[in-house]
RNA sequence: GGACCCGUAGCUCAGCUGGAUAGAGCGCUGCCCUCCGAAGGCAGAGGCCACAGGUUCGAAUCCUGUCGGGUCCGCCA
């Protein structure tokens, strides 16, 4: 495995686990002391250093010392660490590490050497995960509601990867139940108008879709008059199999212009058919999980149409579900929620025989699908017993926004948003191709479980308040710079390598150094995202680091000392032009991570 | 009736897994452009973190309850 860059935050966690393991020795601590919960983290207020850890705090009760005593002697070993240069007790026990210059000044030169991979870490030790995300039913285009969890599960991914975890993006293909059959009549109607028969009004309980027209028409072309007197039993697996790749293929494409990329599609017929369910379920009773019973209706909104019925049924509800789950229908077929299961078995397994199960399953749903959490983690926990997690993300609804108001979808008024309405519309603003960017990176600006406005106004605007805007402006920038540059000082090497030998102690305005500092949360702010799976954290720390840069930039106007560019001064300039690239370098990676392109300058 | 998500500034939302004086953008107020880096910049006001209890040295964060908003609720997918 390749070198990782240092983590500032790690590498004083160890130094200060180091000063207790050496106070336990000489008998001023217990020996064994719980360690978990201490904490290494970046004081909230700067002023109160670079480094924090509340250890003091933490170790008083098991070590039955006041908190102060043991920050004491915590202090006193730490004084004498690496780069430290003052350590300060405050509050109820803090220990607040002041960090030398110089320190900043290296991780600068760590960004320069690693490029984009800086901040790129172990913490998945390879294990493998498998992050499942769209999954919409393939029987019509993407919606504008599809967008956000393409988006979230696509940039979990790739931030996963970047952290050291080997992963599997893929969408799993609803094409076993009876919505398909309604896609492939709906399919047929439309190839016998192909053929010239006047349809009228599409029939109750089809789908309407103009989309379907192109489905009807290729099969039209392809094999002629063939099906109009065939049974349904004859055309209908027919009608079935093409209008399913024919939408898969939309579906695709419509991805394919969000830029998301998905290596494994898993076909849940296929899985029906290999008979992975029936081996799945046989799995389950084997253990005594499966069994017939009937289920209590729902309390308060008894179904009209209700009546008690034996069902076969899955103890969910040993695994933390709130009632049993019926895995199959009364047509004796098996529900979803049955061949979901094999999937997820599927899934955990499908790289065991090579030693290398998938312990790490991750599903990105819609909110609509709140209710099917519960059980589909029981049966995870259940089939793979307890070998694998899964962490369903569930994206709530983008309220998208005209004018200030809010647009209404709805097929039945044909205010029906398709995921490829939405990004010609920023496209048409924003100019071509811009429209995947924009929709990828405000629909990470938010927390998934949180609700989101997306208002193509605000999102196409290319001033401050647009966080698209504003990053991508920051990357500019600092393209333009080292074009300026370039021009000033023709003869001046301005590349990562001759840049890690400038003189960065020139470095020395407050404004630089908290850029420095803040480019080496960069590996921090990676994990913390990756551990809690949350990939918004990343576009607010982008736009708080641009924010930074762009203070600094702006600076210059009011003091021409303190410009990038000092046509006086070659060392200042070299050193800062380093520091620009550290900065255009990991806002390359942050976007990177979001599939957002980073702009070589404003237009 | 039940389950799940949310409730933080006028608005849209962050809050780094329990830390120190709760943040950002918009909006509002006030300063700052003859030109050389203003699709802007600087500063300020604005909060009972829905409410009530509890756990803790310490709570916006964890637990319980209440009230609001949303998603959903035996065989659909």
């Amino acid at each position: 495995m390749a070198p990782l860059a240092l983590n500032p935050f790690h590498f004083y966690r160890d130094r200060i686990l180091d000063a207790l393991k050496a106070l336990s020795e000489e008998g001023t601590l217990p020996t064994d002391l719980e360690t978990n919960r201490i904490t290494v983290e970046p004081p909230r207020d700067p002023s109160h250093g670079d480094i924090a850890t509340n250890a003091a705090m933490v170790l008083a009760k098991p070590a039955k010392k006041k908190p102060r005593d043991i920050a004491e002697h915590l202090a006193e070993k730490l004084g004498a660490t690496e780069a430290v240069e003052s350590v300060e007790i405050a509050g109820p026990g803090f220990l607040n590490l002041r960090i030398a210059d110089d320190f900043w000044r290296d991780r600068v030169k760590d960004i320069l050497t690693f490029k984009e991979a800086y901040g790129e870490s172990d913490l998945g030790q390879g294990a493998w995960v498998n992050v499942e995300y769209v999954s919409a039913n393939p029987t019509g285009p993407l919606h504008a509601a599809h967008a956000r969890g393409a988006v979230v599960g696509d940039a979990l991914a790739t931030l996963l990867e970047k952290v050291g975890y080997k992963v599997e993006r893929e969408y799993y293909i609803n094409d076993a139940g009876a919505q398909v059959d309604v896609l492939a009549r709906s399919a047929y109607l439309r190839y016998r108008e192909a053929l010239g028969e006047v349809i009228e009004a599409i029939p109750e309980g089809l789908y309407p879709g103009d989309y379907l027209k192109d489905v009807g028409g290729a099969l039209a072309e392809r094999d002629g008059e063939k099906w109009l007197a065939a049974s349904e039993d004859e055309w209908l697996p027919e009608f079935r199999a093409f209008s399913v790749a024919c939408m898969m293929d939309s579906i695709r494409e419509d991805l394919d212009l969000l830029g998301v990329k998905q290596d494994i599609f898993t076909s849940e017929k296929a899985l029906v058919e290999s008979g992975a369910v029936a081996a799945a379920l046989k799995t389950l009773e084997d253990k005594g999980l499966i069994y017939v019973g009937v289920l209590e209706p729902p309390k308060g909104k008894t179904p009209d149409d209700w009546e008690a019925r034996p069902q076969t049924l899955f103890k969910s509800s040993d695994f933390g579900d709130d009632v049993d789950r019926a895995l199959k229908k009364s047509d004796g077929s098996w529900t979803y929620f049955a061949s979901d299961i094999a999937y997820h078995l599927e899934k955990y397994q499908r790289r065991r025989d090579h030693g290398q199960a998938v312990r790490h399953l991750i599903d990105v749903w819609g909110a609509d699908h709140g209710g099917y959490v519960k059980r589909m983690s029981a049966a995870v926990r259940a089939i793979t017993e307890d070998q694998a997690d899964l962490d369903v993300k569930l994206c709530q609804i983008v309220h998208l926004m005209e004018n200030g108001k809010q647009v209404r979808m709805s097929k039945r008024a044909g205010t029906f948003v398709t995921l490829r309405d939405v990004l010609e519309q920023v496209d048409a603003v924003a100019g071509a191709g811009k429209g995947k960017d924009v929709v990828r990176f405000i629909m990470l600006t938010r927390r998934n479980d949180q609700t989101m406005e997306f208002d193509f106004a605000k999102v196409t605007e290319a001033a401050k308040e647009n966080p698209v805007f504003y990053v991508q402006y920051a990357h500019a920038r600092h393209k333009s710079s080292l074009r300026n540059c370039a021009e000033i000082f023709p003869d001046m090497d301005l590349s990562e390598s001759a840049f890690v030998q400038a003189s960065l102690g020139l470095l020395e305005e407050e404004g630089e150094l908290a850029l420095m500092r803040q480019l080496a949360q960069w590996p921090r702010l990676l994990e913390g995202a990756a551990e809690a799976h949350e990939p918004h954290r990343i576009a607010l720390y982008l736009h708080e680091l641009a924010s930074a840069f762009h203070a600094q930039w702006n600076k210059g106007r009011d003091n021409p000392q303190l410009r990038f560019i000092r046509e006086d001064d070659r060392d200042v300039t070299l050193a800062r032009q380093a520091l620009v690239r550290a900065v255009g370098l990991v806002i390359a990676s942050g976007l990177g991570i979001f599939a957002v392109e980073p702009a070589e300058e404003m237009r």
